[in-house]
DNA sequence: GATGTAATAT
DNA sequence: AATATTACAT
């Protein structure tokens, strides 16, 4: 029963909301799109990749050597690049802010700006990314497939030359596993999901990302080397620039990031560049779980390899980001395949 | 410095 | 499991 109204100042703390309650008042003061307004980002990459980030990728071509892609007009209207993924489940992420007034006022405090301290959350390949990746190492041949080329003809902001380089190298170990057994099966290529089921018996152990480079087809001469590509057959680069299309304020953003521990993790979003959608309607899953799916309704064009039916790989996104409670980067798929 | 690869870390 | 990071050789 009730004590005495009288001793309320007795009790005060326990009236005080719980823990779970509380939103820091950070949260509120600045948004993650307002952090992007001001560019805030980590200066862990290489000059090259800033400079690639930062500017818009427009028609710009830092691909010297290469042929050209030739700029394919790509009916995608691009309804609303907001197929977005996670988007904030925001809690207190905005730390850096709260972090960096701190600091600020604190007499700077060593002067290191959370801005320095961030760390970008890893990377999403998403089976629309990869592809981008397959198809600018296509292009790009195998000669001149090296990270930092395949980064620039992908034109994915936020793309650093070490995600591209990690997957390259695992990209690698699939193509030459895949050769390795599959000469005439096509267990490589159109991605007749047998190949790679089976299980590793014939070579090493490696197997690990399989799924998502079984998700895009394999140009033919990777596998066979010697031959270099007749031409551009494929990859129907489209300039990024050509579809950016910037109307109202800024289109929700395409990367996603969650945080989960209140770590010195600040959190870094920003535009993701949301490449160029070669019309296909072969891929449009329902690609999040969330309500938030894309969906592109766009149209093919033509198959320029065959490619089987590749199974839906709609991996739970959770998977990716339901583990304990890393943030990552998800650098929105443009439906396209 | 950029790259390739293996090993290791998260 | 999927990426990132490191170490070392090129």
């Amino acid at each position: 029963m009730r004590e005495d109204d009288s001793n309320w100042f007795a009790r005060w703390e326990e009236e005080l909301p719980p823990p779970d309650e509380l939103m820091p008042i950070t949260q509120t003061l600045i948004t993650p799109d307002l952090a992007l307004a001001f560019d805030i980002r980590n200066p862990t990459n290489s000059s090259a990749a800033a400079a690639s980030n930062s500017l818009h990728q427009n028609q710009n071509q830092p691909v010297p050597p290469p042929p050209p892609p030739p700029p394919l007009p790509t009916s995608s209207g691009l309804p609303s690049p907001n197929g977005n993924p996670s988007l904030a489940t925001s809690q207190h992420n905005s730390s850096e802010f709260a972090a960096d007034s701190s600091a600020e006022l604190g007499s700077g405090t060593g002067g290191d700006e959370p801005a320095r301290t961030l760390k970008r959350p890893r990377l999403v390949w998403t089976p629309q990314l990869h592809k981008r990746f397959v198809d600018a190492v296509a292009h790009l041949g195998i000669k001149n497939a090296v990270p930092k080329t395949i980064m620039q003809l992908m034109s994915v902001d936020g793309l650093t030359r070490e995600n591209v380089a990690s997957h390259l190298q695992k990209y690698r170990l699939y193509l030459k596993r895949m050769q390795g057994l599959s000469s005439g099966g096509g267990g490589g290529g159109g991605g007749s999901g047998g190949g790679l089921s089976g299980g590793s018996s014939t070579v090493g152990v490696d197997a690990a990302t399989d799924h998502l480079f079984a998700s895009s087809p394999v140009p033919a001469h990777f596998l066979h080397p010697g031959r270099p590509p007749n031409s551009d057959h494929f990859l129907p680069f489209v300039p990024v620039s050509a579809l950016q299309h910037h109307h109202h304020q800024q289109m929700a953003v395409a990367a996603a990031a969650a945080v989960a521990h209140p770590q010195l993790q600040g959190q870094y979003h920003r535009q993701l560049g949301h490449f160029g959608s070669p019309p296909n309607g072969q891929f449009d899953h329902p690609f999040l779980s969330r309500p938030a799916a894309q969906q592109q309704a766009v149209h093919r064009m033509g198959p320029p390899v065959h490619n089987a039916a590749v199974p839906g790989y709609v991996e739970d996104l959770e998977s990716a980001n339901g583990n304990g409670g890393r943030k990552v980067l998800t650098l929105f798929p443009t439906g396209d395949d």
